[in-house]
DNA sequence: GATGAATGAGTATTCATTCAT
DNA sequence: TATGAATGAATACTCATTCAT
């Protein structure tokens, strides 16, 4: 019998696995965390409440298998950061709306890990795993990119994740937010600060 | 001469409304929102589940009115804008710290209103009015403080207020974040922008 | 100051009594004793449920109230007997529609009444009362009209009354029942058989 | 040769369920669908609330089913039709005093119907039922037992449900219903107008 | 008589989780 | 792996009723 030849194989439980996030992600995002029950999950996915507890300890669990999935779908590295530092960015604001459930879930998330330490900390190792991989591309570009050395990029990736992070709070509450064109124009003035030369 | 205005004083359910919303909004941030039930703030308040109903149709209700308070407290306008803008805004930064409760309501309620219309509308009339509010202020003082007229302030404010409303989640996923000084600069750095004759 | 003449004065509290009477009445009809809270009551009466309370022991006192006073009101025994007894009853069944609501009441006392033997004790001689009154007359009719004298009356009184209230069960459980002019023939056959000479 | 049929012994699930309608119905009967908890339920039957909910969607679906149970058990109706109409129905009201928890619980089911549509629906599809049944055997018997065509089946049959339902009433109040002989006596004079060529 | 704030006990229902099969 | 019946504990919310003012 033929082991299927790719490094990770995909036994059948990671299938039903990936699914059980699939649907998961979906449901708490349309119904919200605390209204989609266990067994809610298992009908969309055709399997028993006590299925879902072969594949996940928690439901907790799940919702943070669920932002796991969509921060590395939906928040993707620039490999080889083609263009400027700024580009970047900006490219990534004009984007905001595609990441509107990845949001939603943070902030679903973000109340669940104020009550349970588990949440916390895995979402915590996330994001903070996230700002690392930022900082170690962004550190090496700042010399290229004609940006003033004295500008914190710790502090600056951290104030950018933060807006983005605000975005889905004010999604969840229904505050409309500026067009896209107009937020890029603003966006982009702010990240023109960051050429060399300019101190307040 | 009449006894009117604020010698009244305030009639009994006022009173214990006060000491509702004040004890709720201690439990919500200790606690998180979900993880308090209404016995558990009847038993902190000395009274009964039955009567804080008399005075709030919810415990939803209850998170909004605790929001909006610390908003009232927290986040209050500066009514004569005695300062430049970037001042201003500097100075709400570096004391960042003393609204991490009024943050944590926020992603709780943030959380809710993903769930409930009710809470969805109210804290969206919330913080529209916040909003307004800083708007008008700061549409007036654009011409006199030198703040370049290109810069786009409606877009400008809800990044602001993103950014904080995003620090509750990076607190609440116990995300550390940089040292008071470290972001105050930054902020700084990207408030420059607002100097007129400034082009990307 | 005159007294107003009429033998049984109305005083301000006996008029908000019937109001009350009145509204819990419609109260109970349109939505079910069970579903009516005293505050809903209060509401609709423009008082408060404290209030109530000077007027009734209870919020049982309230359907007992009402049931007596649709009894009286769409029960009414005719004075003379002016007709024959078939003739009268007939006409009763005739109508039977104008009495749904009184019905409805009886539906949700005997409820009642099964758990709370103060409602069980004052229905009760309520209904007893009515037959009793009944039986007074019609006793006394038998002879007249043609009656076959072998005929129990207390045995037929009680059977009438009790297809009127099981009129009610229908109706509320909402079975159709025949129309108007088909029930009219149906209990006037029945009713034939009083005449003399008839035997099983 | 597969084993099919009644020899299946019948599955947890269902015994677990007709344990319930055994006790509901008992419990409902004794104090009162209002006055029963389904945590009295539970205990009574050795069961958590929960695990009554993974049987049964509602309260009032026990009830329904409580009801439903009676009906089939105390309402039976002659298979075969071995004697005369009258004489079935005269049995039927000889022995009425063995369904007096029968119609207890159409009582309590009567108030139900008039606040939840469900329990409306159900109860009245049940008795349709009921009576669609009997009109179907007595339809094909009023020729040959020498019933007077004229008779309207239909609407005698509601009569009769109507008093066997409004005994419930009557019991339920706690009025004194005639002995079972002066009751059948009247009841059977009633019936001889099903004799031909009678006409008033 | 009326008010309305407060009581206190109760209720149906839900749900994450477990475990014998 | 999967099932699904059962647990058990919790929860928001309601309501008849009382009583100081």
């Amino acid at each position: 019998m033929p082991a299927t030849g790719s490094g990770t194989p995909a036994p059948r439980a990671s299938i039903t696995r990936a699914a059980l996030v699939q649907s998961a992600s979906e449901l708490f995002v349309e119904q919200g965390y605390g209204a989609v029950s266990v067994r809610d999950l298992a009908r969309r996915t055709h399997l028993t409440s006590g299925a879902i507890y072969g594949h996940f300890r928690n439901k907790a669990d799940l919702l943070v298998a669920a932002i796991a999935e969509r921060i590395d779908t939906e928040l993707e590295t620039p490999s080889s950061a083609p263009t400027t530092f700024a580009a970047t960015i900006g490219r990534q604001w004009r984007t905001y709306r595609a990441r509107t459930a990845m949001r939603a879930l943070l902030v679903e998330g973000a109340a669940a890990a104020r009550v349970d330490d588990d949440v916390r900390r895995e979402l915590g190792e996330l994001l903070r795993a996230k700002l690392a991989e930022w900082r170690s591309i962004y550190h090496d570009v700042q010399v290229d990119q004609h940006i003033d050395p004295e500008v914190d990029m710790d502090s600056l990736l951290v104030v950018l994740l933060a807006t983005e992070l605000g975005l889905g709070v004010l999604e969840s509450i229904g505050v409309e937010l500026p067009k896209p064109a107009a937020w890029e124009r603003t966006i982009n003035r702010l990240l023109t600060t960051l050429r060399p030369g300019r101190r307040p």
